[in-house]
RNA sequence: GCCCACAUAGCUCAGUCGGUAGAGCACUUCCUUGGUAAGGAAGAGGUCACCGGUUCAAAUCCGGUUGUGGGCUCCA
């Protein structure tokens, strides 16, 4: 006789021993019908499964959270059901929920082709309709192993062998499929809806190792119900639209080709774009009392084994061929070289902090099926620096460079940043007290800060531990692009010291930062973060000037001429067609501002000013609209009129 | 690097059963001088990624290579 109390804080009394749907059933019927678990004391559990004593319970309904996981969980058993019931000769080994849909990882010999999916999702649907029961059991770990092995799945027998003594091993019956689970699960396959779609094939090592096999993954995603699962597939187009090697393509801003694989060919605008970063970030680094080095390309590989990346990244690296017994390597990375620039001068203690940066040219030899447009390449370029400074610096200097980081964020709209120290790597160089020591100086200065922070274990640089800094874009996506390093192992190993105020030499603490990370990257981040329509500042083309007749070819030339004094990346367009058609083409182009030119224009010394995304046009005299525009280039963050431009 | 798929004109893509290649846009020329998202006509443009095989015949079938895409692994 249970007494079970509810959320609002109400009870309610139950005659017999019951269940989940029978807690939701004397609520309502809406609410029995859109229940998919219930939290009983805070446990996530079967809504057929018995309460037996009085608890506080939740009923989990399919749109929450919680919800939507286990219909995702749910979605993989169904495909794993169907798959079994299509290709019986399939193993299968683990499905989980992940963000917005599910997986499951299958062992056959043949591969599943695009076909395939259609006749597995068809499959699944069936079963949603047959509305099979789902039943948890609970197994003795020997007989689960057995009933396992004996119908040819290794793989799920290998899963439940490895389970720790002592816990329990549930498995959930559907149909005629049986599939090892925590669970918990939903009450019947009908429940599951028609809000999933397989998405894609895919390869996947078996545990995730890459000295494993590999098994074939089949994602889906899986929603509430229909009208959700189109929203999701609507922003997944979206997010194609935006995807930047089209816009790269469609902007002409850059290309690839096979004889240079993963290095970037940058086109005019696309380096006027890359000019741009490096003109801003140069100011705002100046400011923050840095100065620029440039240090060679390529370096002898001793240095680097001193360094202890070629012992880490050797494989990664590019080397030269040479005609005398020197391996060179080419860098693939900035801070050796830096560390030259530092030692190559006796420093003092009144030297520290010192402040080095160099927008530099890396190549690292990324596997091939690493490479992703501008995102992921072999050849590219960091906003690298390097703060040389005392233990006691360390709180101070990353202080600054949190707020260089932050400051120069929101001059690119993005807002909203999450911050993650990555503490100690398996493999690392260093003692542990000197980890312990640079691990807590990189917390205090966070906390000192008051700068929110959240935990990245074990996924620090080798020498030292990190604050990764994650802008999030405008559909939501997360882009890891600065970090802050605290080095306090490369300035020894290398050799750097600086003489202390007790006339003793030392060794210097290093800080590494970086801010955009690789520009190519961010410039990727960029362009799919405003779908192509970027701020004005950052535009390669800022203006287009157009004519409307050939009468105003001269006053269009004299009016870019202008616009270029004024400082203003201007192009003129003088073609012998319609204004409807220029402005079509500029407008695709994602050009911010048209200005056009005809006979009125000439005659009033002004010019059409049109807006990207904007409907229509306002007529100002050419002084007005070159004070007008000058004023906007200097203008950052995200301007209202581009935040509606690139919605649209 | 691993798994799967894909590679046709500058771009986006069609090409049936194996019979020697097609559209739209862009480009060139001509006409058109126009008022804010495509004016008209004509022309030119391809060793169907590359190498090999099968075949009387290969863009098409088979094998390999390279590259690209989606994942996995990796990311100083």
């Amino acid at each position: 006789m249970p007494t079970i109390k509810l959320p609002d804080g109400s009870e309610r009394a139950f005659p017999n021993t019951i269940d989940g749907l029978v807690v939701a059933r004397s609520i309502g019927s809406r609410l029995e019908r859109d229940a998919v678990a219930i939290r009983v004391d805070g446990e996530l559990r079967d809504l057929t499964r018995p309460i037996e004593h009085d608890a506080a319970i939740e009923i989990v309904t399919r749109s929450t959270p919680d919800g939507l996981e286990l219909l995702r969980h749910d979605a993989a058993h169904v495909m794993a059901e169907a798959v079994k019931e299509l290709y019986p000769e399939t193993q299968v080994t683990i499905g989980p929920a992940i963000e917005n849909g599910f997986f499951y990882d299958f062992a056959r010999k043949e591969p599943f082709t695009p076909d395939d999916l259609g006749r597995i999702e068809a499959r699944m649907h069936e079963i949603v309709t047959r509305d099979e029961k789902v039943v948890r059991e609970v197994w003795d770990r020997d007989a689960a192993v057995k009933f396992f092995l004996d119908q040819g799945e290794r793989y799920k027998a290998e899963i439940i062998a490895a389970i720790p003594e002592g816990q329990p091993i549930t498995l959930y019956r559907q149909g005629s499929f049986i599939d090892l689970c925590r669970g918990p699960h939903l009450p019947n396959t009908g429940r599951l809806g028609g809000g999933f779609k397989l998405l894609k094939l895919a390869g996947a090592y078996w545990r995730g190792d890459s000295r494993n096999e590999m098994l074939q993954r089949i994602y889906g995603t899986a929603w509430a119900d229909a009208k959700e699962l189109k929203a999701y597939l609507d922003r997944l187009e979206e997010a194609e639209r935006r995807d930047h090697r089209k816009l790269g393509k469609q902007m002409d801003l850059f290309h690839f080709q096979d004889e240079a694989v993963g290095a970037v060919f940058w086109h005019t605008k696309g380096w006027a774009l890359f000019r741009t970063l490096v003109d801003y970030l140069r100011v705002k680094q100046t400011a923050g009392g840095y100065t620029e080095v440039n240090t060679p390309e390529l370096m002898s590989r001793s240095l680097w084994e001193a360094s202890g990346h070629w012992h880490t990244f050797g494989e990664n690296m590019f080397t030269s061929e040479t005609r005398d017994e020197h391996t060179l390597v080419v860098k693939p990375m900035n801070c050796p070289g830096h560390i030259q620039v530092f030692k190559n001068d006796l420093r003092s203690y009144r030297d520290l902090p010192y402040r080095i940066a160099e927008f530099g040219k890396v190549h690292r030899f990324e596997p091939s099926g690493a490479l992703h447009g501008l995102m992921r390449v072999r050849a590219f370029t960091q906003d690298d620096a390097h703060v040389f400074c005392t233990e006691d610096q360390i709180t101070s200097e990353a202080g600054k460079v949190c707020r260089l980081l932050l400051d120069i964020y929101r001059d690119f709209g993005f807002d909203d940043v999450i911050m993650k120290l990555a503490d100690r790597p398996p493999k690392r160089v260093g003692s542990d007290e000197v980890w312990d020591k640079a691990e807590s100086a990189l917390e205090n200065a966070m906390r000192s800060l008051g700068l929110p922070f959240t935990y990245n274990r074990g996924e620090g640089a080798f020498y030292g531990p990190k604050i990764e800094f994650i802008l999030r874009d405008a559909i939501g996506r997360d882009w890891q692009c600065g970090t802050l390093q605290v080095d306090l192992n490369m300035p020894g190993r290398l050799g750097a010291t600086y003489i202390g105020e007790d006339g003793n030499k030392h060794t210097p603490v290093m800080l590494h930062r970086a801010i955009f990370g690789s520009l190519e990257r961010f410039i990727g981040i960029l362009l799919e973060n405003y779908s192509g329509a970027l701020p004005f500042w950052l535009s390669p083309v800022q203006v287009m000037v157009t004519t409307i007749t050939s009468d105003a070819d001269a006053y269009a030339t004299q009016v870019v001429e202008q616009l270029r004094a004024a400082g203003l990346r201007a192009e003129v367009d003088l073609r012998n067609e319609k204004i409807n058609y220029k402005v079509r083409e500029h407008s695709l182009a994602k050009i911010p501002v048209i200005l056009a030119a005809g006979k009125r224009e000439v005659a009033e010394n002004t010019v059409a000013m049109r807006r990207l995304g904007q409907q229509g046009q306002s007529s100002l005299t050419l002084a007005a609209a070159i004070e007008q525009l000058r004023a906007e280039a200097a203008e950052r963050g995200r301007p209202a009129a581009h935040a509606a431009a690139a919605a649209s």
